[in-house]
DNA sequence: TGAATAACGTACCGATAAGTATGTTATTCA
DNA sequence: TGAATAACATACTTATCGGTACGTTATTCA
């Protein structure tokens, strides 16, 4: 019984991730949330808890949406070079059509708040550990189809284009002249051969 | 005339210097770095101007100590493989040293400050480029000296190698298994021949 | 040696931070 | 249909934020 709940949960917890995604966690008020999400403060505190709840709940809708948006990008292609190749080429392409970077909310989490607060060393790692999963898979199915030597490390090749990935994303937050990411992806995907 | 100062400007601002890299801008208060810096906050504003200010005279103290150790370390070393692989080891084993990771200052600014602050933007990306023509010197020392291949193509090498180096140290806040890294500095390295 | 001046410590400023108490409105179910 | 209850908006609390006014102490140079 009671009154009904008036806004979208999903809705407005799409909105805080927006929110944090751009601006951080510190850099985020709860001025700035209400606005935002368009619901009143303690709104907030009844369904997400208190700030850092709130962020948790944000990055973890992130992550869930960022892993199944790689997987799916990496499978639907048949060729595993190809498919790594127009991959990265759009994390770029993306990232320099907004007018500011917001990069991946996963990893400015990692930079402003890992270091401080295990649950989120914790949550950003597995996060990068699952992605790399999913590229140690799509490089295992290019060895299988023969479109990559069957002597590759399937395993450390997908750790070291995460990482080749991670500082790209970042990189981009200084807006390095696009020559500087096309090169650099062009040596990047010679690992895979 | 007047009173003499009875702090070192050098000492207060590697303090301060120490204080951002470790929490980042909008984590570290006022109180944070009076009491840290061991003076007083009028004394900040007479010495550095306000906290954006006292900020970038701290990054900017970093980026220059940063570039010439980098320089040292790669010019050191008469083999550029060696140079390399002992530079970013030294990196790794470092950050697993600390009980916290800091990381790279200039990195941690690039996430935080570089889409939200023009100044921030330039600073951390020519901190970039610099480090990045160190590296291409090194690299273009190695062909000279037919330790690499004369079809190396060192300036786009050079780019991939400093994104890398900034993959890394930002995944190593995540604390990934020590093997994670190692894997990836190998198959990184493999990019020099 | 004393007037001028700059660095000092203290104590304050208004603004804003995160979080909550409280009274009102809407919905539910006995 | 009315007592119970949950979501609502408003307005508040306490603490801390970045920044500064002001009176004191130490140094300098005429």
């Amino acid at each position: 019984m009671g009154r009904t709940r008036e806004f979208d949960e999903e809705k407005v917890l799409d909105a805080a991730m927006q929110l944090f995604w751009e601006k951080g966690y510190e850099a985020t008020s709860l001025s700035d949330l209400t606005s935002r999400m368009g619901i009143q403060r303690p709104s907030i505190y009844s369904a997400f808890g208190d700030k850092k709840e709130l962020f948790e709940a944000a990055l973890r809708k992130y992550t869930m949406s960022r892993a199944s948006h790689v997987r799916t990008r990496l499978q639907n292609n048949p060729s595993v070079k190809e498919a790594f190749r127009t991959f990265f080429e759009d994390v770029v392409a993306e990232e320099y059509t907004e007018s500011r970077s917001r990069g991946c909310f996963c990893i400015n989490t990692m930079v402003e708040l890992a270091p401080h607060d295990e649950k989120f060393e914790i949550l950003t790692r597995e996060h990068q550990m699952y992605l790399s999963v999913i590229f140690q898979e799509t490089i295992e199915r290019g060895i299988q189809s023969g479109e990559l030597e069957t002597g590759v490390n399937a395993k450390a090749l997908s750790q070291a284009l995460i990482v080749s990935l991670i500082g790209l994303t970042v990189i981009m937050k200084s807006r390095p002249k696009r020559s500087f990411v096309d090169n650099t992806i062009k040596v990047i995907l010679t690992l895979l051969k």
